[in-house]
DNA sequence: CACCAGGCAAGTA
DNA sequence: TACTTGCATGGT
């Protein structure tokens, strides 16, 4: 196949069928989402969800007014919750200083807000990325862990690579699409829970067995 | 019990 | 620059 990263999205899509993500019924819950999931189970992270739902704080006015004590209580089920309250207030500061709302923030140019999001200590490329794809809705392709490793077990990049490095692989044979970049990113997570777990190094019935 | 999950920043040499 | 460590809950 000429284009080998086009024909993994056609067999993940024909294999899977459409992931409908990111979930999360909003733009900010979806951005708090990217944050609580660093390094998360995502189940953690709807707990976590949950308990700022049912306090009407999932909202930028709500959550910039809560103390950041208060709010690490309300995310412990995410884990690292300290640390995630801290940036998470950090993220709604920038937003602050950069619109002042969530329309506003996101309304810079894609490389812009990427720089912006990066400002934030605590938000590093995959959480920047998924922000951009999922909330603001700009074609960043968002690589993860489980992108890494699927592409290094079916050799298709070395262990050591680096995160722009894997993202230009996608990004230099793919149309800059935003749909599709949503729908390859949710199809690799999938691909990754159910065949390419670290704990499970051959998986039999892998959709890309023979690549 | 050990290991893992949709990372990132700070410390050390 | 290149490694290492801290952060933390909940599921398997």
């Amino acid at each position: 196949m000429h284009n080998k990263i086009l024909n993994i999205y056609n067999l993940l899509y024909d294999f899977f069928g459409p992931q409908n993500w990111w979930p999360g019924e909003t733009p900010f819950e979806v951005m708090v989402g990217a944050v609580l999931t660093q390094n998360t189970n995502w189940n953690n992270v709807t707990a976590a969800l949950e308990n700022l739902k049912q306090d009407n704080l999932l909202a930028l006015e709500t959550l910039s007014a809560l103390p950041v004590h208060l709010l690490a209580e309300k995310i412990r089920p995410a884990g690292y919750f300290n640390l995630k309250a801290k940036r998470l207030k950090n993220l709604l500061t920038q937003i602050q200083n950069h619109g002042g709302s969530l329309e506003s923030f996101f309304a810079a140019d894609k490389e812009t807000l990427r720089e912006r999001l990066l400002e934030v200590k605590g938000i590093g490329p995959e959480t920047a990325d998924s922000i951009l794809l999922y909330a603001a809705d700009q074609a960043s392709f968002v690589v993860d862990a489980y992108t890494h490793r699927v592409l290094y077990r079916h050799h298709l990049i070395p262990e050591e690579v680096g995160y722009l490095d894997i993202q230009e692989l996608f990004t230099s044979s793919l149309p800059e699409d935003p749909v599709l970049f949503n729908e390859y990113h949710a199809l690799f997570v999938r691909l990754g829970k159910e065949y390419c777990k670290k704990s499970t190094p051959r998986c039999s019935g892998c959709p890309l067995e023979k690549i």
